[in-house]
DNA sequence: TGCCAAAGTGCATAGCTATGCAAAATTGGG
DNA sequence: CCCAATTTTGCATAGCTATGCACTTTGGCA
């Protein structure tokens, strides 16, 4: 007998049948608003017979809160994203909110963000993309507060932009001191997008870890976060004629399985026991049988709660506070990816 | 010099700066709408000046149509979603139409229909999700039109709620024939989601396969479409002391990649010399040198491309047409999980 | 019983855009 | 140069809800 009504329901409607105010129709449906419980009980049975609900863009028009966040992704085959995207979604339902998907084709997201303008979400979530310089500003001018997921700005902005990520530097470094300390020596490293802020920074963590053992890259490649590209990368580190690296660091775990899949099926090398490899990220597939990847572990709960904080904070104060860097720590988790030190082959003495 | 606006530009503001009316403001953005070339020319540059963007809320408050499309999911972590998400939203955007996510985490997705249509969203798309009867009649009555996406309704229900799914049916077939031709004689099943109807129809589609060729399903378990349940029932079917299946069809990737790895990793048998593996979505690790699974092909293109067709077709006429519902063809992409004919060990004679 | 504070209710309006309709401007043709 | 036909423009309103304000009701307390 429920959900008999026509196709739009106004609060109006409902106002009529349960012989009440429009104001107390909408009086009801706001939480903590003033209302006896007689007449949110009349009105709520109304609404159940018409099948009423609030309509969002009325209530946003006037409240300007539309309880959406704009979501930018670039790719998906990286499973980390869709994780997140998973953890975000659920995270953002349980306070009321909800997620506007927007997928950049485009290396430029601002046609992008001049769609998202439009639906006047509460927050922005950048992942996976760059942010040009004159978009920050756009926001800013909004007062739509941004948090950059996974990625940092470029330079010294103008926009308040805040930002989560992992302790990208420090993973970098772990591996370097896991990778010497299991006594290898020719440690090559397969870099991400070049520009981007993940890559650089694990990379730089990198160095600095070999440095403090003594080491420094071996030989280096670029794989672009891409599996195909990653596969090249393998290649051509490990080209014929030349001394092979004795271990790999590659940037993100999905290029790490691209890589021992060349290494293994098409040069006909052994991990670990010819080669160790390192990933970043700890995608669940890390775990599967066939790789067993040691990796740096990013971990999405952590990150996902920090986002939500920081977008919170914000809709809280309406002047958008600082721009803050959240940094969450990170953690090698040991697999059976890189062969253990005293199986060393090569090592010193 | 752009963007200096302040927080809210509303279209008055454009209006009394380019020295027009509110309506010529509007009909500017408004495609096709009557407005002289340099009237709109104004208006533009005035827009342009104040970073003005319309409203979407206060626009589909009067338009009544949000261009916004819900898609409720349940699990991320099946590739096969992740891609296809991102095909869908990709499409979506070339039309100015966006993706709405939902989670679904509880079992009944009432509450988040109740949610999806506070949005007032011009359609929603189900994938990997079952659906309440009386959400449906629901979405019926709100003249929202619903496309179940990779899945199809229950039984004889009222609403019209179309689908597009792939031919699981012809597939599971396929599956089947070029097990029996390959000369596999003990042929297991692991299944999906027993109430599925993708798994119903791939099962059912083996079955009558195998019965073609005088074969019957030799053993079976089920797995849920879960990871870590697939793990479980390839132990089930290959435990000590029994005759082991000499091949396996698994109702998904997902769940054949764990399969394999506890084949090999676990048991010690060697795919495919000792055992065979199908697999079903050829999600791109399927083609990853690890596994390097034969499997069935769902294609996401145009699965997508008949979504968003029956999403569109039903925009155009108000009153929403007959259900429809599309079957995508598949095709068996062979690798090198299923051992050849001629090296069959056990076959015949 | 009488009085005051507190709680509940209704009225009227704001929030921003699209659109029907009538008025105005433009165009084209003779 | 005038008139009819067409295009362009502005006015006024609708679409639906939240909320400040003033008013009414309730409840507690003496």
């Amino acid at each position: 007998m429920t959900g008999a009504g026509k196709a739009n329901v106004t609060s109006i409607d409902v106002a009529r049948l349960a012989e009440v105010s429009q104001s107390a129709v909408s009086r009801s449906f706001t939480p903590g608003a003033s209302v006896s419980d007689v007449t949110r009980a009349k009105v709520m049975d109304a609404a159940r017979k018409l099948g009423y609900r609030p309509n969002a863009h009325a209530r946003s028009l006037i409240t300007k809160r539309s309880r959406i966040i704009g979501l930018v992704l670039s790719y998906m085959e990286n499973l980390f994203y869709p994780v997140a995207l998973d953890h975000l979604a659920k995270r953002l339902q349980r306070d009321g909110y909800h997620v506007l998907l927007f997928v950049n084709d485009t290396p430029n997201s601002d046609e992008l963000v001049n769609q998202i303008l439009q639906y006047h979400v509460d927050g922005i979530v950048l992942a996976a993309t760059t942010l040009s310089s004159g978009l920050a500003q756009r926001c800013a001018d909004a007062a739509i507060p941004v948090v950059l997921f996974n990625r940092v700005m470029a330079s010294g902005s103008a926009g308040a932009v805040s930002s989560v990520r992992s302790d990208n530097v420090a993973g970098g470094r772990a591996v370097a001191r896991h990778l010497a300390d299991t006594g290898h020596q020719r440690i090559a490293f397969i870099a991400g997008n070049e520009e981007s802020s993940t890559n650089l920074e694990r990379e730089r963590g990198f160095r600095e870890g070999l440095a403090e053992r003594g080491l420094r890259i071996w030989a280096r490649s670029v794989g672009n976060y891409d599996f195909e590209q990653a596969r090249g990368a393998a290649r051509e580190l490990f080209r014929a004629g030349t001394e092979r690296p004795d271990a790999v660091f590659v940037a993100s775990d999905h290029m790490a399985f691209a890589v021992m899949d060349t290494l293994r099926f098409e040069l006909r090398l052994r991990v670990p026991q010819d080669v160790s490899v390192v990933g970043f990220d700890n995608v669940p597939q890390a775990d599967w049988g066939s790789y067993r990847l040691t990796t740096v572990e990013q971990q999405v709960g952590p990150m996902i709660e920090a986002t939500v904080g920081l977008l919170q904070r914000y809709l809280r104060d309406d002047r958008p506070s600082q721009s803050e860097n959240v940094i969450v720590p990170v953690q090698l988790v040991i697999r059976e990816s890189v062969r253990s030190a005293k199986a060393a082959s090569g090592g010193k003495k």
